[in-house]
DNA sequence: TATAATATTAGTAATAATTACTATTTTCAA
DNA sequence: TTGAAAATAGTAATTATTACTAATATTATA
């Protein structure tokens, strides 16, 4: 049975001001602000918990540590390779592919994880001059 | 400059002959019978050299340990929710999807990493009868 | 073929990210 | 209220990976 939490409440209410999908270390950070006493552990329990009931989305990117979405609606991400930064993108036309992957395959496929990565709209502007 | 290694030479041969996309750790296992005093740390080394270098691909796959793929030709991959094999899978149609995903965004899609997901086909057939 | 410059290695230590453990505190239904 | 169950803080442990270093292997060139 899951029971309200301070701290949890906390952790989703400030995911939700947040559209750069912090770390956990990032939540840890500012949640302590207002729980000075909050442990990391707490913040990963709390975290993974979130993600598990559908409240938000984990994303592991494979590069560096997992980040966290408030925003639990499906969509696609954007990684720039240049600065790191985690993007939310707004792509339409691609419901159709887990029918294509399934085509030629005995399995079921349920869904998939998609991560888009090039230059975000900065490094483009930057154009590349500064090293 | 690169230098030839027998060690290395022996993981991409390793790699090629399997198909399941196998951890370091298990690269290291079976590397081990030819070279009983390999390190750990020099599979690592050396399966990030050949990513690298465009022999090999990594997979992180954000489920366990990254996983490394023999095959350096792009292909997508399943991971099977169930028993976590990950699988490749033969998908066409998807030329198009950095293209769709650039539509809305100012920045520059470079390329996409796509894992699908589900049940793999031993899975699907074991029908979920056992725990 | 010898040699010397440099890449690679084994072995080990260190780091980064995350999870596990436990005594105490908080939540909440009865 | 109260008491059972869940959550917490603090800490320890684990997992995956990278870094460091003295010794060894490779290879271009003398």
């Amino acid at each position: 049975m899951l029971k309200y939490s301070r701290q949890r409440e906390s952790i989703k209410n400030f995911l939700m001001t947040r559209y750069d999908h912090p770390t956990a270390e990032t939540v840890y950070m500012n949640i302590k602000e207002s729980f000075p006493n909050i442990s990391l552990g707490t913040v990963y329990r709390n975290l993974n918990l979130l993600a598990e009931i559908g409240e938000i989305q984990k994303l592991s990117t494979g590069i560096g540590p997992d980040r966290f979405d408030g925003n639990p609606a499906p969509h696609y991400h954007f990684i720039c390779n240049q600065c790191g930064s985690v993007l939310d993108l707004d792509v339409s036309g691609l419901e159709h592919i887990n029918i294509l992957a399934g085509q030629n395959f005995a399995g079921e496929i349920e869904g998939h994880i998609t991560y888009f990565y090039g230059k975000c709209p900065d490094c483009k502007a930057d154009g590349g001059s500064s090293s």
